[in-house]
DNA sequence: TGTTCATATGGAAGCGCTTACATTATTTGA
DNA sequence: TCAAATAATGTAAGCGCTTCCATATGAACA
């Protein structure tokens, strides 16, 4: 149905211009030689005719596609949202083309299949929070295929990546609490097979240690990312013997979901209760109270990760690196100090 | 850097099953002309050596390449999210991949170059509210190139549609603050190129003259469906002599606006003024008071416009048809009677 | 047993491009 | 001025596949 249209190739091109369809190719990959003169002909030629090179012939015969792919894990959350926006963005100062894989739906078929796919497909791969990312890594590091890792924690390896400082974030966010006057402090995790999580619960245990406040097991409660995780992980809370007067969810979704248990069982947040989320997701100001979270850079996460994997594209042998991005708290509204210090402040001047 | 690598081709596994690679090529079609041993065999060797087509290849000599693009306007919203969940979701069971373009990008480029480049690399377009609607609609019959419009209230043109009831939905909605008692009821439009935010003002006036209450001028403000306008247009409304006791955004995020402004202003919601919106995106329901809203099935939309495209792409003549998903308002906590009901309420009984 | 069909397979051409390599035009130095 | 070097252009092969046409293999029939 849709062959043979009036496409008009490389050929087409070089007939109108006079000169041979090698020429016009080396215009469209600025060869050096190609006179100027001729230079300019063609590519008025091109403009004339409405020629737009075909892609999948560059990438066929060798050449690039000038298409990245994406890989993410889900769409579910604004999360990625944000991140996309940044490599959009970027994409669009440097002429690519974004082809969106969604990993969850080739978690069946191996890691390697995914790449088959995208190899000869797109340049190079953004790898956001694999679900399996040795898988991942492994295959990609051994086909010495161009990628760059976004938002992981890696295993050690040494492969281009950008993230966030995950244990700073916590450690500032937890620090800020104490320094508020709580002392009992919950804390729900992410799922703890990923690098972010541990890095968050890590940046927790360090700061109530740093001031001595001895970490209870039974104000850690394991979630999954998940909203659910901070309604079920609050009530669990709220019935130990001597709740926490402040709860740190590691990420902004579960602190929905503790903001919604609170509410739930009557209690008044920041009064009875402090919030603090992770990520910095566009609802997060938008909720009332307005959410005191830990900002992640997503947007700009995205961005700097495109630009790596730009660069490693054209300067092909640039050493990987990882970049991490700092954290930063956003106090809002829904923290404060705890009731037995107001109470105090109260009283002492 | 990444050529002649340990790919395998058609020829390779043509060579190890021990027939020639247009047999091979025959079983991966689904020719009819091949010996169920023959068949077999080669499928057999295509999974022991991990064979997987390559699909520019595929596409170049003239077949489908399993992938569809996606043209969206913007990432902003969670709008899109909701929507590229469904294309997802249902691509997932169709062995197709996606290609994304934000439009955005190409907005100073012709709507003909984004095809030029797309048409050649995905079999068919699914296409989000573009920014010029016409302009990609045109092009695209021209070029019988198969494609769905998402949420689009088109330009009478028949082409193949998923779109919501913004009509009924507006019209409910409107209907709903008239019942409880509301008669100034303020209005804040979308974008009015837009097909989708004419048919919700025109929900509401009708709604309003159904109900003999008159539509005033000065209630309705012409906004674009991003959230400033809903700040704006309601300190507009509230210097009207008489303000209204509730507001109707077109959407969302507007509403996200409004209810910034009434805030500000010192007033409470539902109690002094109500607020709708419409959408439904993710956050409605987290912001408190949790927005009331008209809910558009936006991940339907997506998942039923990608059964059509995918419908058009197998079933080459499948007539065009346009599909109207329903609205359903979703009652949620910022809205109420107004104060005066309220009051007549306490005192009659 | 030899003819016909249908059925199954092989092979060539070509999709639009890149990239050697071959060829021709142009410059430079003596 | 002419050879030698250099710049500019043309050309063929091939990327991995689909598709059409040709050939080979049987089965069915006379």
């Amino acid at each position: 149905m849709n062959k043979r249209q009036n496409k008009i190739t490389i050929v087409d091109v070089a007939t109108e211009a006079n000169v041979s369809f090698g020429t016009v190719s080396r215009v469209i990959n600025n060869d050096i030689h190609v006179k100027p003169e001729t230079r300019e002909r063609v590519q008025q030629t091109m403009e004339r005719l409405n020629y737009v090179v075909n892609r999948q012939a560059q990438k066929l015969a060798g050449g690039r596609s000038n298409v990245i792919g994406l890989l993410v894990p889900d769409l579910g959350t604004g999360y990625i949202g944000e991140i996309i926006r940044g490599i959009d963005s970027e994409l669009t100062l440097s002429d690519y083309d974004l082809m969106l894989y969604t990993t969850h739906r080739t978690a069946s078929k191996e890691a390697g299949y995914v790449f088959s796919l995208a190899q000869d497909m797109v340049d190079g791969i953004l790898l956001v929070l694999p679900r399996n990312p040795v898988d991942y890594t492994g295959t990609l590091a051994k086909k010495k295929f161009p990628f760059v890792l976004i938002d992981h924690q890696g295993t050690g390896k040494d492969c281009p990546a950008v993230g966030a400082s995950n244990w700073q974030g916590a450690f500032n966010a937890t620090d800020y609490l104490i320094q508020l006057g709580h002392k009992r402090i919950g804390f729900i995790t992410g799922s703890l097979d990923l690098g972010a999580a541990i890095d968050r619960l890590d940046g927790y245990k360090t700061a109530m240690r740093t001031r001595h406040i001895p970490v209870e097991s039974d104000l850690i409660y394991e979630g999954t990312f998940a909203q659910p995780d901070g309604y079920t992980g609050t009530i669990q809370f709220l019935n130990v013997e001597q709740p926490p007067t402040a709860i740190f969810a590691s990420n902004d979704c579960m602190a929905m979901g503790v903001i919604d248990a609170i509410r739930d069982h009557g209690l008044k947040i920041p009064d009875d209760i402090s919030v603090i989320g992770f990520d910095d997701i566009p609802q997060a100001s938008l909720v009332r109270p307005a959410l005191t979270t830990v900002q992640q850079p997503l947007e700009q996460m995205g961005r700097l990760a495109t630009q790596m994997l730009l660069e490693i594209l054209t300067d092909t042998d640039s050493k990987p690196h990882r970049i991490e991005l700092p954290t930063q708290l956003m106090i809002r509204d829904s923290t404060a100090k705890p009731k037995a210090v107001q109470a105090n402040r109260e009283v002492i001047p």
